[in-house]
DNA sequence: CGGACTCCTTGGAACGCTCCAAAATGCGCA
DNA sequence: TGCGCATTTTGGAGCGTTCCAAGGAGTCCG
């Protein structure tokens, strides 16, 4: 390990030039004469010269960096989504300071303050549990872009997701076109996405006029929680003919009962998910599902983020990207 | 969006003493007394103000960051690692900063560099496609620890990894004492542990007195890979009563590959995978595996960096975990 | 040969904090 | 009242950059 690492003083003197001609040479401005270019390169290779982003970001108070909150590691949608956001960070040149809080609002709190602390110049929040007013007081440091939440709204708040709406439309379409009628939802707790999804699938049934026909139990977007819930719903009698979970990995934990109790997919029942996890799409499971586009959100998200920062004047907005259906494997016409 | 950020100089102002005493303050320095503490709070809470995480480094030199790097943010298993290190870095009170190359060796070389200009005070390569020798030279200016690889070795690099021949004995072992004899491996590239993988199953056929029957067909790692592979050794005729996968994302694409020709699992064909992904426990994919703990291999890494940080003379260690035999679903006797 | 440009180069201030040596204050006690 | 000691407080230097106003060195032309 190295003791002191050399700075651009070092560089100057080993060039015979001046630490600032180093400093326009490093950001490889034109000013410089080709002569001391070479010179300064040569000194900087020799020496291992690296220079000191943090140092940088003092002098001219600009971090370079993002934050990223992601509030829990173990539903795939949300490295998907940092992956595309990622990309587009990346490409700016900008890096990427990534916290979690775990699924605990004070914990989250925390980490977000670290984030400001480190001069975050935006934050990108993929999933997150705070109340709205600590958001809105973030926004009021730090452009902000949420994703798969538009209800949050604010100064400085911008909000990418995806129609929920629609999605969950297309969906029941899906089922009434192959005949479903006695369709049951596993729902998803009391975050917004979950929510809209509950509340279309009502309003669907409805219009269907299906209306006594609905049924939801509870789940929690998470596998044991569709596992549990669809065991509730298959021991209290007649299986539906096909059940609309409210995410992917709740609907695998949905297949899983389902095999329990020897009912085969999708001849005996029909199962449609939500989300486009990667995973969905494996041959094994081969999970017709709603998909939103979740590469596509974390670039646009950060696109935004970006946009923002370069005029923070801007309209607040709120993205919404089109979700699609995507046949596979779970759902077939229900037996007659 | 605020104009200047409040600087420690304003909370002095504000609170009637000095910058120094503020910044002792901040920190809780025991020799700050009660009165000025308390008006140094008030008029920082009144401010609004927020340390200069940058300006901190810059003065004292220290970061309080940690680089972690993520070759692939696709394969499960990586997430879970990070989530491990991620709990423990936070705890320590230090940031994480994430990047990823995206399998692109240059692109890495690139991401890792940034790291170090913002001076992170530790690595951790969660896989990796770097030339051994590039690695090195990394850990020549900060310490090292890099999960899953044991053979990259040198001064200031740690790794992290299980005992994978014990591991792959232990797959074997199992599909033996179930009655098999008929084991195919489906492979998985160049990479270290895919190696070592392939080459134990080699070895313990032949010590089975098998060596006849050992076939190994080339996969890489991705689903995919493992579904083209069975595939291929499908089409080749008389089917091996199990299949050992060198790991669970590529075991499932050879669950689907059987699937695909009328093959039961695991009545007809055994399969077994090797990483312990969460899905694998699935119930709808039930995946007997050797599993790696995953989440603890993160911390481990992480622990064991802040060892490294606060003592840089201890020597270079190869920390190995040992694996676990997962029995469910998808292995069985074969058929008689 | 001198002035006006253009092109390069330079030293010092600033960024917001920590560290340090030294100064100020407060307290107990003779 | 004054002294010594412990407790608080302070200004200045320094961390490694960038920014800026200003200083040289050429070059071209009259």
């Amino acid at each position: 390990m190295n003791e002191r690492r050399p700075t651009i003083h070092d560089v100057a003197a080993r060039a015979g030039v001046s630490k600032s001609l180093v400093s326009l040479a490093m950001r490889g401005s034109p000013k410089v004469s080709d002569a001391s270019r070479a010179a300064i390169e040569k000194a900087a290779a020799e020496l291992g010269y690296r220079p000191n982003a943090t140092a940088r970001s003092l002098a001219d108070s600009r971090s370079r960096t993002i934050g990223v909150n992601m509030a829990e590691l173990d539903n795939p949608i949300f490295p998907e989504m940092l992956g595309g956001a990622h990309t587009v960070i990346r490409s700016r040149n900008y890096n990427t300071m990534l916290v979690s809080g775990e699924r605990d609002p004070e914990l989250e709190t925390m980490e977000l303050a670290k984030l400001l602390e480190f001069q975050v110049e935006g934050l990108i929040l993929i999933s997150h549990r705070l109340p709205a007013e600590t958001v809105r007081s973030l926004a009021d440091e730090v452009p902000i872009v949420v994703l798969t939440l538009k209800d949050l709204t604010g100064p400085g708040i911008d909000s990418v997701v995806t129609d929920d709406e629609a999605g969950t439309r297309m969906a029941m379409q899906h089922l009434f076109d192959l005949g479903h009628r006695d369709i049951a939802h596993v729902s998803g707790g009391s975050l917004e996405p979950a929510v809209v999804r509950e509340r279309l699938y009502r309003s669907e049934m409805q219009a269907a006029g299906l209306g006594s026909m609905t049924r939801v139990i509870e789940g929690d977007l998470t596998n044991l929680g569709g596992l549990e819930a669809a065991r509730t719903l298959l021991r209290e009698g007649k299986p539906p003919t096909a059940i609309f979970a409210s995410n992917d990995i709740s609907a695998l934990g949905v297949m899983a009962a389902c095999q329990e109790f020897g009912l085969s997919i999708p001849a005996d029942i029909s199962i449609i998910g939500y989300d486009g996890i990667a995973l969905g799409a494996l041959r094994t499971l081969s999970l017709t599902t709603i998909a939103q586009p979740l590469g596509l959100m974390g670039q646009v998200a950060a696109q935004r983020l970006f946009d923002r920062m370069a005029d923070t004047q801007i309209d607040d907005r709120s993205i919404v990207l089109e979700p699609e259906l995507l046949t596979r494997g779970t759902t077939a016409p229900p037996r007659v």
